[in-house]
DNA sequence: AGTCTTTGTGTCATTTTTACACTATCCAAA
DNA sequence: TTTGGATAGTGTAAAAATGACACAAAGACT
């Protein structure tokens, strides 16, 4: 039997972690928050990798995804969503990675199982400093990473696929974006998500048709180009629309 | 620091189990193998609870999943989707549970993450007896479930969700029928799941419109009114649908 | 005044969806 | 052998959604 069982308390839990996607659009592109594990740890296995860390005893899964968003970004209330489970037993396991795992108290031998989570930040929200908490967190585009530590690229994977799924069905995007954007925006967005161009006129007709945008009376300012008008989701009028049944936005 | 710490290998890992939502069809209506946990356990709380188990150290998850639906039932190669993770910190810890969670080996003051799977099987695969291993599981009709133990509702729900939004993407409803089956089976399965009425016509018209079933040249037998011709899901017209990007059956 | 860049808009052909009712076939019971 | 009961199987027309496609308008900059 165990006699090395963990009791319940405010001590971290060797046994299990969460990882967040924290997804971000830079008006271009869908990008992540992804940390660089410095040399030490990267003597064999790529630098970057997700945040993530333990978790508490005393925490469910959800305060504790928040919690590492929060140690991180130091934003809260954040759009968050569970990805899954991901674990396998020998995967972290490398002589090269133990460093690393110190680091964030994890111990090197452990079976570790990984709750995913991607979020949604406005990326205005938050900027990497050099001097902050979180030193070496940075933006980078999804498309131009090819691989990450652990099992952190087959996480981010699951997590783009549940995006686009659930984009399909809640407009979650708004979470992306800052509160007034333009439809040009919002049209790029989709097509980042969904990794495909969609047709300029026939979004704007679907959109439009849901009727849950505001169209704020006020345009763009500064633009060397034609401004566009904003607009402001209306949470309101999306509640009306998913309490008749709604559920498929037709991307 | 944790002393506490156990190192790889086939143990059981106290804090992480994997709980089970199988999914049957009685032709009638979606059903669900729930064990019953008996009276000791159910001193308060509901008997009938969901299958699962700890999970070793030397397997993955969805090895796990396996395994316990093995143990269970004795079918192997089964569809099994990872639902997700759930756990709150306190969520075991009534006194009344003590026992039950001795019988699966678990320790009661241990704080336990559970990742749940759902699993489509042919009900005809497997027909609970009194005198096997599980001697307490039976199939329930999914709607006449109303509580179970632990958070295992709130997983049944999870499952429930994720299967109706899957089938929408994926034939996968097909492992839930005989090899042969009538387009009326079919068709009740599919409002089984999604949980409301669908035109019989329309209905027929979109399934024969995707091309993925076999007309079998063969007929009902011994049903009391007009027999009904028998169909084979298609495999291979399906990889083609997919390979043209298809993704969408439009329910 | 002219150029550059992005916004914003309409139509038409095709496809998809929805709503809807009656005949055909088999079994069983009279 | 006739009849009643039950489910299978089928078509159409109207409405809605989709997909393809091009050009004028607005502002910034030179």
């Amino acid at each position: 039997m165990h006699n090395n069982l963990k009791k319940i308390g405010s001590e971290l839990n060797p046994n299990v972690s969460v990882d967040c996607v924290i997804f971000g659009f830079d008006l271009e592109k869908l990008t992540v928050l992804v940390i660089d594990r410095g040399e030490i740890s990267a003597e064999n296995g790529p630098r970057l990798a997700l945040p993530g860390n333990l978790i508490y005893d005393n925490e469910n899964l959800d305060q504790a995804a928040n919690r590492v968003l929060d140690e991180l970004t130091g934003i809260k209330d954040i759009y968050l969503e569970q990805v899954g489970a991901f674990g396998d037993p020998f995967r972290i396991h490398k002589e090269s990675d133990r460093e690393w795992l110190k680091s964030i108290r994890a111990q090197p031998d452990a079976r570790v199982i990984t709750v995913a989570y991607f979020s949604l930040v406005k990326i205005e929200d938050y900027q990497p400093h050099p001097s902050s908490f979180a030193k070496n967190a940075e933006w980078t585009p999804v498309n131009e990473l090819s691989e990450l530590a652990f099992d952190h690229f087959e996480i981010l994977q699951a997590a783009k696929e549940k995006l686009k799924q659930k984009i399909k069905i809640q407009p979650i995007g708004f979470n992306l974006l800052p509160e007034k954007f333009t439809l040009s925006q919002l049209h790029r967005l989709y097509e980042s998500i969904l990794d495909k161009p969609l047709d300029k006129r026939n979004f704007r007709r679907k959109i439009q048709k849901l009727n849950i945008l505001s169209n704020l009376k006020e345009k763009q300012r500064g633009v060397p180009h034609k401004p566009s008008s904003l607009y402001e989701f209306n949470e309101e009028k999306y509640q009306e629309l998913t309490q008749m049944g709604f559920d498929n936005f037709g991307f």
